[in-house]
RNA sequence: CGGGGCGUAGCGCAGCCUGGUAGCGCACUCGGUUCGGGACCGAGGAGUCGGAGGUUCAAAUCCUCUCGCCCCGACCA
């Protein structure tokens, strides 16, 4: 392809809205257009990536035995309204009525109208098992769409679906799905880590997330050092230990005076104790009730986990005016003893020997508190894990925090849809029986993103060989006659082997010419120049590679296959 | 949903407080000089000042309403 004739229009200056590296290099770099709030244009390079990530998710997709299908973006809502979810969904669906007032909505996942596929043509367990897929737009009115192409409205997801007679055959499903993500994420060379995930609102059992390694990702998971577990935050647990605890005191809890200190760094700078001693007390509003959890001072409440203790879908922090109503103190001064209300302590507050909480009395804290004999509560693991606490799953292995970005998503699903929609089959008995669910999810519009925030630097983009808009970048410098026919043989050469080329034809001076290069992030840039061609040689850089100073020489006649090699090592070893 | 902020040329911004000729940088066009890491000189083109209404002799500027967008938080297969 000839720069000259391409769509690529890079900029110095990033949209003043961009604030993630991915959405200031797409933006810069000639990727992508902004068209709304999280709704963009592909220009042609950021379609080439989007395609190239599509390409691999569905070969991986077809070899796991997956079957491709497309599902319509526009739905009726009768399929969500047979489910539920038409209620339970909320703002977050983008509703439409027709010219007849008819619901309607864009997909924003296809669980019901994949069933309603099932329901329809699956007869018999001698069909089972099967999995569908679609590489489909999906539409959600996400409250803050934001990060360019990290979390948009209109976005590209492959969703795929299996049917299994039974638990044991989805548990397989599950398997085959959960090797060919392996297999998708190790080919786009990124750094991720399968983690234990909370179902959420799609319901399931099992399930597990592809996070993505980036700092500036939006989840927070946990992994041991020495075996494998790893967990987002959410649901990760942890190894209770005595550090930090005192042994259980026998002084009488006294109340003291704390005028305006409410929050935690106040309290312990005001009475000299540690944070560890101290007893956290945050109330939540679980359905109806308003719920306290104490935890340790130095810990946080993990509020997916205090949800699944108290057996409701979500809980919510309550408001300054339900503290002061449930407590009768300001904010600050809430604690457990003589709390009237359910009560959750974590494991770790459950061992403080001698803590300093709350008085429910504005101003006022007690000290000297221990649980069992202080106060009671249900005793259970309500906080968010952190580096340095211990894995709950091996002995002696201490747990790291990691930021990452969710990728993909693969779910046990049950018989939740199945049996709402009466999705079944007829086993060999000739007994009629639900169908065993499974999905798995991968954002692909999201992993362009993705797979830059990992891999760039201050100059720009520097894409895995794999998902790169083309794989060799040729630069030329100057117009001379010399320099054009050789580059014109390194071109079609490289063409002929079927490696995809940006040739940068365009009568720029040098320096634009390198900084746009960069910019784009081609992993392999060749330049052919005057200077160079006088020896013999096109310099050959990988974008990793940030010293131009180090740039190999290659003879002119063997560039093709030098570079056509370099980008097959590449593709074999991922990225 | 709570808090904060922004809409002026394709992009980044100034001008608004104190009403009176719409400006700067980048990009773009033309001419010339340059040419291995975002050149320089000269000359140009380009803007319903987000929209509607109001106040005024006069509105980018003041007032009212409205739409859009961003940031922090809440929320989020």
């Amino acid at each position: 392809m000839l720069f000259s004739r391409a769509l690529i229009p890079t900029t110095k200056e990033a949209p003043a809205d961009a604030t993630n590296a991915s959405h200031i290099l797409l933006a810069r770099a000639g990727y992508i257009r902004k068209v709304g709030a999280g709704i963009y244009d592909y220009l042609p390079l950021g379609y080439r990536v989007l395609r190239k990530i599509e390409g691999i998710v569905r070969a991986e997709m077809d070899r796991a035995g997956a079957l491709e299908i497309l599902m319509p973006a526009l739905l009726p809502g009768e399929y969500f309204k047979e489910t539920g979810r038409w209620d339970v969904y909320g703002p977050t669906l983008f509703r439409i009525k027709d010219r007849k007032g008819g619901d309607y909505h864009l997909g924003p996942t296809h669980e019901e109208i994949v069933t309603d596929i099932a329901r329809r043509e699956i007869r018999s367990y001698r069909e089972l098992p099967k999995s569908l897929y679609q590489i489909q737009v999906k539409f959600r009115d996400e409250p803050r769409p934001r990060g360019g192409l990290l979390r948009c409205r209109e976005f590209l997801m492959k969703d795929a679906y299996s049917f299994d007679a039974d638990e044991e055959g989805a548990r397989a499903s599950y398997e085959t799905m959960r090797k060919a993500y392996v297999s998708i994420f190790d080919r786009m060379g990124l750094r991720y880590r399968m983690v234990q995930a909370d179902s959420g609102a799609i319901g399931g059992s099992t399930s597990a997330e592809f996070q993505v390694l980036v700092d500036s990702g939006e989840d927070a998971i946990v992994a041991c050092g020495v075996c494998d577990y790893a967990a987002n935050v959410e649901v990760a647990t942890v190894k209770a230990k005595h550090d930090g605890a005192a042994a259980p005191t026998s002084e009488p809890v006294a109340r003291v005076h704390t005028p305006g200190h409410g929050s935690i760094d106040e309290v312990t700078a005001f009475l000299g104790v540690p944070r560890t001693a101290m007893l956290k007390s945050l109330l939540y509003v679980a359905g109806e009730a308003v719920v306290m959890a104490v935890v340790r001072g130095d810990h946080d409440v993990n509020e997916v986990r205090l949800a699944r203790t108290l057996g409701v879908d979500e809980v919510f922090l309550a408001t300054e005016a339900d503290v002061e109503k449930a407590t009768g103190a300001k904010v600050g001064f809430a604690g457990p003893v003589g709390f009237k209300g359910r009560v959750v302590v974590d494991r770790a507050a459950s061992l403080v020997g001698a803590g300093v909480t709350g008085a429910n009395e504005t101003d006022h804290h007690l000290k000297n508190v221990r649980f069992g004999r202080d106060f009671e509560g249900e005793v259970a693991d309500i906080r968010l894990a952190a580096t340095g606490d211990g894995c709950p799953s091996c002995e002696g292995g201490t747990l790291t925090s990691y930021r990452g970005i969710e990728a993909g998503h693969i779910f046990i699903l049950g018989t939740r849809y199945s049996q709402a929609m009466g999705a079944t089959y007829i086993d060999e008995k000739q007994q009629q029986r639900t169908l065993v669910m499974g999905c798995y999810g991968i954002g692909v519009s999201r992993l362009v993103a993705t797979a830059i925030e990992q891999h760039h630097d201050d100059n720009g983009i520097a894409w895995p060989m794999s998902v790169a808009p083309y794989q060799v970048h040729l630069v030329t410098i100057g117009r001379e006659e010399s320099v054009l026919r050789a580059a014109r043989e390194l071109h079609d050469g490289l063409e002929a082997e079927g490696i995809e080329v940006l040739w940068d034809d365009r009568d720029e001076r040098p320096g634009v010419k390198f900084k746009d290069a960069d910019l784009i992030g081609v992993p392999l840039r060749a330049t052919v120049g005057a200077k160079g061609l006088a020896g013999g040689n096109v310099e050959v850089k990988p974008r990793s590679e940030p010293d131009p100073k180090n740039a190999e020489l290659v003879p002119v006649a063997g560039a093709v296959k030098v570079l056509a090699d370099r980008v097959r090592a590449a593709l074999q070893t991922g990225g």
